[in-house]
DNA sequence: GGGAAAGTACACAAATCTGTCTACTTTTGT
DNA sequence: ACAAAAGTAGACAGATTTGTGTACTTTCCC
């Protein structure tokens, strides 16, 4: 269950210059998908923006959905580890730490790249029949959330409770995302840790 | 502010063969588009289906974009045509009628071809240079969601109350769609409903 | 009943998209 | 140093997409 780390990078910081063809595709992919879509960017854009060949680009993504599963992976890889990362400084457990995620959110939405979530986005353009290994990996995402909202709830609250506010919590988190994006209302996230609050009152 | 429903009809009960020409189309485009998304069915699958020509379909529908605008509007105004009516059987006032949405949302979701909100998805599909128009009746579908959440709030709570309230109602609806495609939970309404009497305690 | 409006059938233009091929150059490891 | 691995540059095949053009037929209504 631990993720495997292994190929994944967080490519943020470097400068597209600085990198390996890969990862410079691989950077060049999270922006331009981020801000047009899988479906509004072609190869032929991808492979200009990233300064590589078209050969090259095919040796390492053997096909587009290659590259849209390589970017996801990284997404999610970079998503959780972030929150990770933000969750271990926040002090006073379980309960802390679910709150803590609202905070997460405020501070994701805040980017100015911000452009909803590459998952959610994902869970309507993966339905047909060649893309399916890519709805795998929205399905992936959503476990990941899962495990990290039930993991601590069970040190709250009895399992059927968890059965109620897992869905719960991932309303807030997802409506947040939802309503941020249409509304251009970051501050929706700081309102939904308040319910968040509310529904975990005497945890 | 009222809805033009001069050429909006609910055509979801006749059978394609009754229809003629245009509402052919629109029938046909409503369930390709909510099945597949806009980006994924193509005019000559759609003409094909609707079995119309292809002369025919340009007549009616100067480009892809008009008859994806229309499929938009059409679905914005019978979603709230159907919420109007489910709201319009409750007795109550303005905070039964604000917690009736969630019975709405669970008796969609639980329609067979449920698939999302189109919406939601073009809050996605439509950031690119041509489909700005859409973008827009993507825009109106959350203002109506404004108009009918904010009208039902001010009769219950101070205009600063407001400002919290609807974002926050807005999340927990949204985020019970997404929740619902997602996790294929439908009873995610209900549980979400309890949260909204929650923060409408008092009213 | 007869003419205008609407529809049919389908070829085709133009753009775009994914993926392959060829021929050449640079980088890398030992 | 030198061979193998990796990358460059760009043409091109084949599929798909939106939208137009042409020639013919049906429907509607006055």
């Amino acid at each position: 269950m631990k993720a495997e780390a292994s190929n994944l990078k967080d490519l943020r910081a470097d400068t597209i210059e600085s990198l390996k063809p890969r990862d410079r595709i691989l950077k060049t992919a999270s922006a331009l998908f981020n801000e047009y879509g899988v479906n509004n960017i072609g190869i032929d854009r991808l492979i200009a923006e990233s300064s590589v060949s078209k050969r090259t680009f095919y040796n390492h993504f053997p096909s587009k959905n290659e590259v849209i599963a390589a970017y996801l992976e990284s997404k999610d890889w970079l998503r959780f580890s972030e929150l990770d990362k933000h969750v271990s400084r926040v002090k006073g457990g379980a309960k802390a730490e679910i709150l803590a995620i609202f905070d997460f959110l405020e501070q994701w939405f805040s980017e100015d790249d911000f452009n909803g979530c590459a998952f959610a986005r994902g869970l309507n353009d993966f339905n047909q029949g060649d893309v399916k290994e890519l709805r795998g990996k929205v399905d992936l995402y959503f476990e990941h959330w899962g495990d990290f909202i039930k993991t601590r709830l069970k040190a709250l609250v009895e399992p059927d409770e968890v059965k109620i506010l897992f869905p719960q919590l991932l309303s807030l988190i997802t409506g947040s995302v939802i309503v941020a994006q249409g509304l251009g209302d970051v501050k929706v996230a700081a309102l939904n840790k308040r319910i968040a609050e509310s529904i975990l009152t005497g945890c």
